[in-house]
DNA sequence: GTTTTTGCAAAATGTTTGCATTGTA
DNA sequence: TACAATGCAAACATTTTGCAAAAAC
C-alpha cells in the first residue's frame, strides 16, 4: 500500500514558514498566531496536526526546554541550544564535541543512539545585564 | 529577614526517598502513588509543592524529556542521559566532555552558562532487541 | 499564637482527539 | 468519488493555585 500523501497546504505552508522565517523558535501559539494574520479561520488543532506532521516528517525539530510549551526550531541537522532562564530566549549553538561521544553514550548504556543533544541553561547578554537573578 | 524554615516534613521526606530509592526517574504521578502507600491522605498538590520546593532547593533535578510528564532524577551533580524513545526508560550517563564545554557555549553565545546537560535519544537494550520500530 | 504545611477542589495550561464539513486530486 | 485536511469543540493530561483546616515550632 502506498503511504498517504501528505500534502502541502496553505496552511502547512504558513506553519513552516513561520518557523523558518523566525529565529525565535516560537512557541505553538506563537506560530498559530502569525499562521491567523494570513488564515483567519485556521484551528488550533490545525496547527498542531501541522507541528505534528512537519516534525515526524523531519522538517522541522521540536524542543523541549521544561518551561511549558514546546519550541520548534527550523534548523534540522545536528546542533545544540542554549536557553535564557530569565527570558526564554533560545538560541542555535554549534560547539565542538568529540566525534565518539554518541558511540560512548551507547556503549556505557547498551542503547542504540540515535540523536543527541546539548541543552546549555544560563542568561542570554540582555537578562544578565539587567540582573535577572539566576535561579537557585 | 530570615528565610523561611523549608521544615522535611513526613510527606516531603516520602517525596524524597521515593526518588532517591528509585532509580527509574519518577514521574510526578509514580512519585504520588508510592507515597501515597506510606501516607494515605496525602495530595497530588502536595507532592507538586514539595517537588517543586525539593528542586528549588536543590535536592532533586527536574527532567523534561518532552514525552508528557517531567521525570525527577535524585542525582544532583552534573551529568548527562539517555532515554528509551521505545519505552521511556531514563539513565543516568558520564560520558567525557572537553572541559571548557560551557566556557566555548558562552562566548560563542553571549549567555552566562550556569548548567548544561546532554539528552541522548535512542532505544534501550530490551525495546533494541524486541526490535521497536525507532522514531522517524 | 504565629507561621508553615497540608488536603482538597477548582482552575490553568498545553496538547490531542472526534467528527462533520470542506477541499482537492 | 474517494481520500485527505480543515475547523470547531470537547476531552485530556499535567501542573498550578486558593484557601480553610491542621500541624509544628
Amino acid at each position: 500500500m502506498p503511504r498517504p500523501a501528505h500534502r502541502l497546504t496553505p496552511q502547512r505552508r504558513a506553519v513552516l514558514e513561520a518557523i523558518q522565517g523566525s529565529h525565535n523558535h516560537p512557541t505553538a501559539a506563537q506560530i498559530y498566531a502569525q499562521v491567523k494574520a494570513q488564515h483567519p479561520r485556521v484551528a488550533f488543532g490545525t496547527v498542531y496536526k501541522a507541528l505534528d506532521l512537519l516534525s515526524r516528517t523531519g522538517q522541522i525539530l521540536q524542543l523541549e526546554f521544561g518551561d511549558g510549551a514546546s519550541r520548534y526550531d527550523g534548523r534540522v541537522d545536528r546542533h545544540d541550544h542554549a536557553i535564557c532562564t530569565g527570558c526564554g530566549r533560545l538560541v542555535d549553538l554549534d560547539p565542538q564535541l568529540p566525534k565518539d561521544l554518541a558511540v560512548r553514550a551507547s556503549r556505557a548504556s547498551g542503547f542504540v543512539i540515535n540523536q543527541h543533544m546539548i541543552q546549555f541553561f544560563g542568561l542570554c547578554p540582555d537578562c544578565s545585564q539587567a540582573g535577572v537573578a539566576r535561579p537557585a
